[in-house]
DNA sequence: AATCCATATTCCCATGCAGCGATGAAAGCG
DNA sequence: CGCTTTCATCGCTGCATGGGAATATGGATT
């Protein structure tokens, strides 16, 4: 019969709200999602996202260890640099979500305009 | 031509930034996404949520309200008790891509058992 | 080997925040 | 009016973590 997890029609235990908790909590963090949009563009090496994003190289390079082994964002050694990007189309998928949730929020605060 | 925001194709500034990151950060906790699970299966009062995840009724209230300045969840007053539900499906849109991710990552752990 | 460059890591500090206990506030009920 | 129930809020503590400065690592060039 399997009763491999799945224990109360698919309600998750502790473990596994942590996994999805973790994941979630590499996306939040402003830091983080601008790497994320600049990774968006294309692939960057860190000192491109360091200039790009304006923070020290040191959190830069903390951030991206976060995102990596989040697996959202993959590392490559090209020549002397490592060239970075994202690992999962799911990033766009998510953000994209968030991002016309926010809008519609702020739509709803802004809409009473009407006379 | 309406030149509001959207200066660098669509790169979002430091303010918006912190609002997705604001509204990530609502799913990045454990005892948050149980109640949202637990919110799944429909409306429930404040004390059922409670003695369905078994926490202290303070920290879910607290939680709760984190939820509700998401825009995530939604509270409503029937009688003596307050009601709260899930205020956007977006939540469920979320969770799921979420969860198959790391379904995916998680079967690419385990599968090289090939020989 | 000496040196330079690009990243990673370590140490440290300050802030944020989950969780608990205690208390407050507000609505039903005797 | 008190009393109970239900929920929210406050004060507090411990832990996690973002960020900076300094340092380590490791490859490339000379």
């Amino acid at each position: 019969m399997k009763a491999k997890g799945r224990k109360d029609e698919g309600r998750l235990g502790g473990d596994q709200l942590e996994r999805v908790a973790h994941l979630f909590k590499a996306f939040a963090e402003p830091t983080r999602l601008a790497i994320l949009q600049e990774l968006k563009g294309g692939s960057r090496t860190v000192g491109e996202v360091v200039t790009a994003i304006g923070t020290s190289q040191a959190n830069v390079s903390k951030q991206l260890r976060i995102l990596r082994e989040a697996g959202v964002v993959k590392h490559e050694k090209q020549g002397t640099s490592v060239s970075c990007s994202i690992a999962d189309p799911v990033v766009f998928e998510l953000c994209e979500l968030v991002c016309d949730k926010i809008n519609r929020d702020l739509a709803r605060d802004t809409a009473p305009l009407r006379f």
